[in-house]
DNA sequence: CTTATTTATTTAACGTCGTTAATGTTTGTG
DNA sequence: CACAAACATTAACGACGTTAAATAAATAAG
């Protein structure tokens, strides 16, 4: 069996897994299921993934290019670093709200988990999702139409931390009282924006810490 | 058996709950488990609390109780606005990252369950935590020490979701390259507090929606 | 083409889990 | 003491993750 016949495969038991998974939420995501739903034994996949873990990283990996992907068609055609930016955070909001179960299997990842270390695979596809933001900023900057207080990677960081911040909390139906995730994403984005953009009208009192 | 018999046994097994759970995590807890710490067998918890997912949610106000209680305790003290938001965001950091597998517990819940929309303990439990915060920013205004630009119910959502943005991806082992949640919170805070403040010496040009 | 050997898959099996039903066991009441 | 209700325990079911034995398929050697 050649190596891309192998790779095929696991796709294929990748694409059962996200079938079960898309149809009955994550609890409902076992060998025997995936085994069914592709229409082999319960045991075949065992070669492919040596633990239902590595089965379920692969997924996230999986998922995390996804919304990689979802950002970078939103991004397709807008122009100019703000319409840029808000194309950037409407379509996070909305691949995270139109797929919770997803958003949750991507970010509610369990600490103690080194395995996510060890899968460069998953790895990388959090490193580009997440490049996805720095490159707007990073290109914002370079075209003079933004002063930062502070480097993009760091921006993009805060950026990336508020607006997840804000979707988790919906998605996991945490308070947010009367408040949905739809209007406050982009007042978080506003007021983040407003908090490290570089105005010389104003002086800064509280920079210490914000290239941290 | 009384009321508070009744009341009684069920702090028994959540304290036998979150014993295996500290110790060996949330795989680790099932009712078996629980009983075997408790010393009973392992259907009698089921008079209690009638799932597991019932149990877990009860463990889960107990930690937002937890949190709720060390941030108090942090702000006890502390006086003026900005120490004691200071002293609450440290509080909140250092309850998550001292105990991730709570953290944990307590944010990353899975969609699609209204159970807990359905336990009114939960619910007042996150409540009350979310409030520690807003009644901070509350107090600051009233005293006159900051002004913002959006209600104090915004201010502290956008806070604590910022918050826990940066934490939670951390805890998951999210990007944050090179970057520590001890860093990042209190430039969240402070780049969110620049943003949302009311300064008369600048104009403000994006609040569109800044009270969301 | 046949046979031997490796490889891919399946079936059997073990221990654990959540949950329910049947079976004991205690406890208050007539 | 007898009896009913409340409580606790054991037995049992189906599903799970995982491993080992058994089987089928594919391939290499003769």
């Amino acid at each position: 069996m050649t190596e891309a016949q192998v790779q095929a495969r696991r796709e294929q038991i990748l694409d059962a897994t996200m079938a079960v998974f898309e149809a009955d939420g994550l609890e409902a995501v076992s060998f025997r299921r995936v085994a069914a739903q592709l229409g082999c034994s319960y045991s075949a996949p065992y070669r492919y993934f040596a633990s239902k873990e590595e089965l379920l990283t692969a997924l996230r990996a999986r998922a995390f290019r996804w919304m990689e992907q979802a950002m970078l068609e939103a991004l397709a055609g807008e122009t100019g670093f703000r319409a840029r930016l808000a194309a950037l955070s409407r379509a996070f909001i909305d691949a995270a709200l139109s797929h919770p179960q997803r958003y949750a299997l991507m970010f509610f990842e369990l600490p103690g988990t080194d395995l996510a270390q060890r899968s460069l695979e998953l790895l990388a596809a959090k490193r580009d999702s997440l490049n996805v933001c720095t490159q707007v900023i990073a290109e914002g900057e370079a075209a003079g139409e933004v002063v930062l207080d502070c480097d993009p990677l760091t921006a993009s960081h805060l950026l990336w931390a508020g607006a997840h911040g804000i979707v988790s909390l919906q998605i996991a139906g945490q308070f947010v009282m009367g408040r949905s995730a739809d209007a406050l994403v982009p007042t978080m984005i506003a007021a983040l924006m407003r908090g490290i953009e570089r105005d010389a009208s104003r002086p800064i009192t509280d920079r210490q810490g914000l290239n941290g």
